[in-house]
DNA sequence: CCCCCCGCTGACCGCTCGGTCGGAGGATGG
DNA sequence: CCATCCTCCGACCGAGCGGTCAGCGGGGGG
């Protein structure tokens, strides 16, 4: 049996071993490179030089240790981003703030953030989607809040909020298809552009 | 040897059956709900309500189904959008024109784009690949030479070309993860309400 | 009338997949 | 010195995959 299982079972916390750290890293990059479908358990094994058995024996099967990438990766996005919002800031500053600081996390977790993006096509399981998706709405509640309070104190215009905030995860959520690292501005730069398009408009004065 | 194989070593036109548009149709309908590994040669099949043999008369192989739709899918969005952009329009009205028709687009062959859109994980052959990037790179150049010429007029603010570019199509990209049809606004609606926050800004005036 | 082409089928192939199982081997504690 | 636990492995399994092949049956041209 598992040990995660083991642990679930006895309520024992669930900790993470060097090894599994290893297993999750090198598979969130296999993941990210080739997505879910395309990355075997013999392609993780190899890739930790260890056998496949003993990934059976760390993780109880292939999809636990997606989703241990992939809810590791939302919830930490979430409070990467809620701790680096300026207490003091202004509104608008605290959406910008919030864009650069997911440009950062883009940039510091690139492969488990791919890997968790990309491969919601097939929601194999949906019980452990479940707690991911609570994130995710956090984190888009986030976004919201923050527009909503920069309408609120009339640093922006009254608009549409979800639609805003789908507008301003969009820019953020769709960088990963054309971004390449080592080239061009950094992630939070390009957060913090966009931002400006977004804030100051396209329409010349 | 698939009929399509044959027409191409002749150098006959690549025809295209009642049957084969339903085979297209149908996988179409597949690939975006399941992803290409998800879907299997005998799912197609299935859909169809012919035998897998069937399809390797119709097409060499999986991939080639595949390419078809994403090829043509790729093809006909540049084409669509470029239709229908207003000859006299002003500069920022054609812009607007670009985002509302990707949106109709979008809402019109939705299985096509959602299909050729996410699969990019394995680009197994890079020839067939080759030419639908040709017709994706013609797409956005048209939206920068529009974004370029309503800055040229003095309707847009100097701002940076390529990435404004980037801006405008993340948001249109995105709208195949969140959008549910009949349920809110069209397609074209939400891509002219983007147009609108991103052409206006979020600032308080 | 015969023959051939064309759309079409079902049985089959080799292969890789996710997952299982029994046991090896070393450290630890009594 | 033995029992136990933990990490780890090689061999193996059934299933489903993409793709092949020999052949069926009916309609049109010689």
């Amino acid at each position: 049996m598992a040990r995660a299982a083991v642990k679930a079972v006895t309520g024992e916390a669930t900790d993470t071993s060097d090894r599994m750290l290893q297993i999750l890293a090198e598979s969130a990059r296999l993941f990210a490179t080739n997505g879910y479908d395309g990355t075997s358990m013999r392609d993780i094994a190899e890739a930790c030089g260890i056998s496949k058995s003993l990934l059976y024996h760390h993780f109880t099967d292939k999809d636990e240790i997606y989703a241990r990438i992939a809810l590791g990766s939302t919830q930490r996005l979430f409070e990467f981003v809620q701790d680096r919002l300026p207490e003091g800031g202004s509104p608008p500053d605290r959406v910008r703030a919030f864009m650069t600081a997911t440009g950062d996390y883009f940039q510091r977790y690139r492969s488990n953030w791919i890997a968790s993006t990309a491969a919601f096509w097939s929601d194999p399981e949906l019980r452990r989607h479940k707690e991911r998706v609570m994130w995710r709405d956090r984190y888009e509640g986030l976004i919201r809040r923050l527009i909503q309070d920069a309408v609120d104190a009339g640093d922006f215009r009254p608009v549409d909020v979800p639609l805003t905030g789908r507008l301003v995860l969009s820019t953020l959520n769709w960088m990963h298809r054309w971004y390449r690292p080592d080239k061009g501005m950094t992630p939070a730069q390009i957060a913090d552009s966009y931002f400006d398009l977004i804030f100051n408009g396209l329409k010349a004065r």
